[in-house]
DNA sequence: ATCAAAAATGTAACCGTTTACAAAAATTAA
DNA sequence: TTAATTTTTGTAAACGGTTACATTTTTGAT
């Protein structure tokens, strides 16, 4: 292995000089440059970058902590954050956690120990009190999980509005009869979701039934589930409001299995926008986050923090796109 | 940052006994052990792993080149990996290239900086005497990827026989008129998943009529357009096998726009089994590639490497699931 | 040509561990 | 009790860069 000092020692400098090249390139006179940059193609010569970390006490490589890297929502912020991270000359590690707190706790060891720079929370189900105190510590931005209350470092949407929106549109197009199946409720997000379903009914003067919400769990199952309780019920709902595309696409083949036509007997609207949703049949109504863009912002907070940068505004707050597709219909007969 | 030393010198031993408490805790009395243990406990000492990383010269780190995180069989394998290297100490670098070979070898310089300890390529652009040479110098996996000739440690899959057995169950239907909506056919895997489809065709004696063979690129638009040329020739296919399941989806929603049912009218086998295939309608028929076990394969290649172990075997192919669901149908009338 | 100021380069300490080797302490055999 | 052996601990040199500070060289003004 090729050292800087062999390219000293070659190039007749000090080591001092060469690393100057490297990283001062202004501050040598230009024929030494040259020599020096010479040798370094010559020898082909490779920085030790441990040795550079040690020694700068920065690995430039950040964390992402996330539940599960197969599910679709996590992988598109990661591609936001990839790429505004390398773009800054930062790298990625991966932090999978399969939704165990103690491999979050783990992993949070790798900050303590300095092996990464910073690190950012897609989901997190550690104690508040420790992620605040964490983030008092180390650079931290926790994406998709805003924590009421807690002043730390944020990027999320707002899904009570946006869940909002997409039940008023489902107003617009005369529904009165609005269910809503719902995400595992000690969740954030999925309480959030239902406050806007509960908001956009009540502001509309529709009549609140409980009855009309059921809890699912996110997954194409649940949503099947859901939906054959919910159509069982007297005075069926005509619209169904699931907190994401996977229950909504379930709650549709339920409905085709009953016999019912999406959207003519019953409209479907989802969340998430997951690439299939635009490929189901019918191609599914939903609420699309910028995840792209989440996962960038995210990436940006974080550096502001190593960089020691001061932060003017630390919780973002991205909007949310109705796309407007098959699955929702248009407007009903017999309303304006 | 309380350092190794502070603990030393409250524990009034040397920074040597504190390092083996680490290490080789049984080399040391228990007593000094205790003390030691006492000591870090009490000051929530955590090592350095720059230095560490540094002195030992090695990371932990191994990187894992991806051309797109967002794709599910990509995710799938990273999943694996990401378990095997958590087994092991090791964590996972994120390198994605957006399908950009300059992206690759920008990686690649991780591996020559020592920033990471060893590399898994899913699926590569660069050139193959170049991964050879790589390959020779450094701890490297191909997964996916099999390189003909080069003895690169790798494990994939047969797409041949694979898709061999996709297209003879169709034979075995009844269908005579077998339709292939190819990948991009630079790609060895496409070449692969034709070349499997040719052998079902001529050992079974049926006609090979080169236009029931569509190139396609991997996207549901594709296989929607492929599809609907496929139907508009002369004595149309009662079958297809598409090279991945979004293109087997693309088909079926042309298949749909045309009036047909799938599978009565025609049948449709995809590959891959990503998870959407069994939630469309109608279920898709496809071929499962184990891919949590590649990924989890190809973490132990990369560790047998890097632990310097003998490797009895670097070629490893692993057997893919045919699934049958409702797209190909059952046995075709007036055929036994 | 001389000297002060600026620019270029060199010297050496330092970052926090690990580990080979030396030294000291404990154990065992006689 | 003593010497030989084994176990435990300490000392100090790495590992390969970066950088504060010292020194040398160059530049420019007089």
């Amino acid at each position: 292995m090729v050292k800087m000092r062999d390219v000293a020692k070659i190039a007749n400098v000090s080591v001092a000089t060469v690393s100057r090249v490297l990283h001062n390139p202004e501050t040598v006179k230009e024929a030494t440059r040259n020599k020096v940059l010479n040798v370094i193609d010559e020898l082909n010569y490779k920085p030790n970058m441990l040795a550079r970390q040690f020694r700068r006490n920065e690995t430039n490589i950040i964390l992402v902590v996330v539940p599960s890297i197969t599910n679709t929502v996590f992988s598109g912020i990661i591609e936001g954050i990839e790429y505004e991270a390398a773009n800054h000359g930062y790298r990625v590690l991966l932090g999978n956690t399969n939704r165990k707190v103690e491999n979050e706790y783990d992993l949070v060891e790798l900050l303590k120990k300095k092996q990464t720079d910073g690190m950012i929370l897609l989901s997190e189900r550690m104690d508040s009190n420790y992620i605040k105190s964490l983030s008092e510590e180390y650079p931290l931005v926790l994406a998709t999980a805003y924590i009421e209350g807690l002043k730390v470092p944020s990027v999320s949407i707002d899904n009570v509005s946006s869940s909002r929106e997409a039940v008023e549109h489902l107003v617009k197009l005369g529904h009165k009869e609005i269910a809503h199946i719902t995400g595992p409720l000690q969740f954030a997000i999925s309480k959030g979701r239902y406050n806007g379903y509960r908001q956009a009914v009540m502001q509309n003067n529709i009549e609140f039934r409980n009855m009309l919400v059921q809890e699912g769990d996110f997954t194409f199952e649940s949503g099947y589930n859901q939906m054959l309780k919910l159509m069982a019920i007297e005075k069926a709902p005509t619209a169904i409001f699931a907190a994401n595309d996977e229950m909504a696409m379930g709650a549709v083949k339920a409905a085709k299995e009953l016999g019912l036509d999406v959207p003519r007997d019953i409209a479907v609207v989802g969340f998430d926008n997951i690439t299939f949703s635009s490929k189901f049949d019918p191609a599914i109504t939903t609420v699309a986050q910028p995840l792209f863009e989440m996962g960038q912002k995210s990436m940006k907070l974080l550096l502001q923090q190593i960089q020691g940068k001061p932060m003017l505004k630390s919780q973002y707050i991205l909007d949310c796109d109705l796309i407007v597709r098959d699955s929702c219909g248009g407007k009903r007969k017999g309303n304006e």
